[in-house]
DNA sequence: GCAACGCGAC
């Protein structure tokens, strides 16, 4: 059903195919959904207006601005400069536009470096001055400082408004300071004379969301629906886009629509959130509809929208489709950003062409200031997947020489590496080197270097490790047990693996499809091969569905154990629920009946099976 | 007039 629908879908804006060249790509691929998806998408482009056009109208209808925009900190502080030597010296007011664009542009040790030369020429803050410096320490993740900047307040005699309190409650739920935020926010309400407004609960929400508990988020939405102070889109969308990102996808289009209802018309952050939401889910058919959605209502795809689009194409493998997208943006004066190109960058290394991936990194490189940390991580990454790890630390060298500060993910991905090539003292060298220039490991650092340890028979460092992990209060989750259950299973320590994994409900934890996949593989591999076949039965009754790797990895058990007619039946199984044997268990049956070691009874159940 | 909350990449 789903597929005609696609067919259909395809057949319709096929003429879009003939008049546009989506360079690279057939028309037509019937077997294909995301072909199916980016051929409707073209259907929208030709009904949008191109931004040339749309630019000129803005600049006919917007009036001209009375201050310059500053575009660079060079200019800002060059502009900055001129105005302090100015006699008499120019409102307050000038001066908070050019830290607000500062700000804008994300240089915050800027701001503050501007605000003290505001100082020492002898030029008063106002509340203005004062919050948009408390937003910038924020920024920094220096709220302390902020708390200093509130006394400068009271020193100088200025009330703190609104826009101050709710930039304190942002800056400390950014440092999943609760208490002190809702200690602000409680104050607030108990004052009287500042109450907190749409950006004060926006701000709450957004700390919810932050922390994953998307309810609490919720309850707070529906208490300012009964209130005075109604949601707007913001809040509305942080929600969405929440949701988004913890695959709620339905939920998130059920608030979607509810938000609708209440007059509340979304934007393109509202559909950019969907659509991310939706393409994760590989839900092509809702993105399409979602696409075309936002066109009728005059809500045209951003940079966002695209590089969402290019991401999720690289990540299906259809590269050269992404790179069609980033043709076609240029082509329509939406210029591609550091997202993009670095979304595109990594689809080259999901392939291995990491040749291709390098020339996008030079195009990176070639646009000036563009290339950032996660752009060099990412190519990084590349490398260290293809174990080219001299690569992989010539950029990181290089990074530090562009003045780019590697960060938790680079060296994540760095030590990863090493442990993949079996470099055990390499990647101890770079976790002693992240930590001395300040980068705390997280807990996925914690588990690269768990399973690099497990998978390279150092099991007794790895239990160290994890002790020392507890220690520092880094809270294990279901991932870093499962290295651990698998760790113990390749020291054939399987009845300890067994506690481990029938302890994770006392501790809060839930097996994954992953967990019950590496037990069962432990099992196996120690000849148990009932009780593997009783832990399949198990996680289908707790409700975990069984993968294809699940079923290949119990077969493989069962013809290692030369147990071939429980095998045989399991193959049944597995192709009724719409898996197949991969390449490893295929070589398995292939052997198995070369040998002639198969009951000729079975031979039409394995023929019917493949 | 200037400031606060919302979208994408490793």
């Amino acid at each position: 059903m789903l597929k005609i629908m696609m067919r259909n879908i395809a057949a319709s804006s096929s003429s879009y195919c003939t008049s546009w060249r989506w360079r690279g790509m057939p028309c037509l691929h019937s077997n294909s959904t995301v072909v199916v998806f980016a051929n409707d998408y073209f259907a929208f482009l030709h009904s949008q207006p191109s931004k040339r056009i749309k630019s000129t109208r803005t600049q006919l209808e917007q009036p001209v601005r009375n201050s310059p925009k500053i575009t660079t900190v060079e200019d800002a502080f060059i502009v900055f400069d001129r105005m302090l030597q100015m006699r008499p010296p120019p409102s307050v007011v000038r001066f908070n536009q050019i830290l607000g664009q500062v700000a804008k542009l994300k240089h915050y040790s800027a701001v503050i470096s501007l605000y003290n030369q505001m100082g020492a020429s002898g030029i008063r803050p106002g509340v203005c001055t004062l919050t948009i410096l408390i937003n910038c320490y924020c920024h920094l993740n220096q709220v302390g400082f902020s708390l200093s900047v509130l006394g400068k307040f009271f020193k100088v005699c200025l009330e703190p408004d609104v826009f101050t309190f709710n930039t304190l409650i942002n800056g400390f739920l950014r440092e999943n300071r609760v208490a002190e935020a809702s200690g602000i926010f409680n104050k607030m309400i108990a004052g009287g004379n500042c109450q907190p407004n749409v950006v004060t609960y926006g701000t709450l929400v957004k700390g919810f969301c932050m922390k994953g508990n998307n309810s609490a988020a919720i309850q707070l939405l529906r208490k300012m629906e009964e209130g005075v102070c109604k949601p707007d889109l913001v809040v509305y969308n942080t929600i969405i886009d929440s949701l988004c990102k913890d695959t709620l996808v339905d939920d998130a289009l059920n608030l979607f629509s509810e938000m609708m209802s209440k007059g509340i018309s979304p934007n393109v952050i509202t559909y950019n959130s969907l659509m991310n939401g939706v393409c994760k889910l590989g839900e092509w058919k809702e993105a399409t509809r979602l696409l075309n959605e936002m066109v009728t209502k005059n809500i045209f795809p951003d940079v966002f929208t695209f590089s969402v689009l290019v991401d999720t194409l690289c990540k299906e493998g259809m590269v050269v489709e992404a790179e069609g997208v980033v043709e076609m943006m240029i082509e329509r004066d939406i210029e591609p950003d550091i997202v993009t190109y670095t979304s595109l960058m990594d689809g080259f290394c999901l392939q291995g062409e990491m040749s291709r991936a390098r020339n996008v990194f030079k195009l990176i490189l070639s646009k000036g200031s563009m290339v950032n940390v996660v752009s060099y991580s990412t190519l990084i990454n590349g490398y260290c997947k293809r174990k080219m790890m001299d690569e992989a630390m010539t950029l990181l060298r290089e990074m530090s020489s562009k003045g780019l500060v590697p960060n938790t993910v680079t060296y994540n991905t760095l030590v990863d590496g090493c442990f993949k090539v079996g470099k055990l003292g390499d990647a101890q060298k770079l976790f002693s080197e992240m930590q001395a220039c300040g980068q705390l490991p997280n807990v996925q650092t914690y588990a690269i270097l768990l399973d690099g340890l497990c998978k390279n028979r150092k099991l007794s460092t790895a239990i160290q490790l994890f002790k020392e992990m507890e220690a520092k209060k880094l809270d294990a989750d279901v991932v870093i047990y499962s290295i651990l259950i698998e760790g113990l299973c390749i020291a054939g320590k399987i009845e300890s693996a067994r506690d481990l994994f029938c302890g994770l409900s006392s501790k809060g934890l839930e097996p994954n499809v992953r967990t019950y996949n590496i037990m069962i593989n432990g099992l196996c591999i120690a000849g148990l091969t009932s009780e593997a076949e009783k832990f399949l039965t198990q996680m289908e009754v707790k409700g975990c569905s069984p993968n294809g790797c699940t079923y290949n990895t119990i077969i493989r058990g069962f013809i290692h154990n030369k147990q071939t007619s429980r095998a045989m039946v399991l193959i049944q199984t597995m192709k009724e629920k719409g898996f197949s044997a991969d390449a490893s268990t295929m070589e398995l049956i292939v052997n198995l009946l070369s040998k002639d070691e198969v009951d000729p009874a079975l031979l039409p159940l394995i023929k019917g099976s493949l």
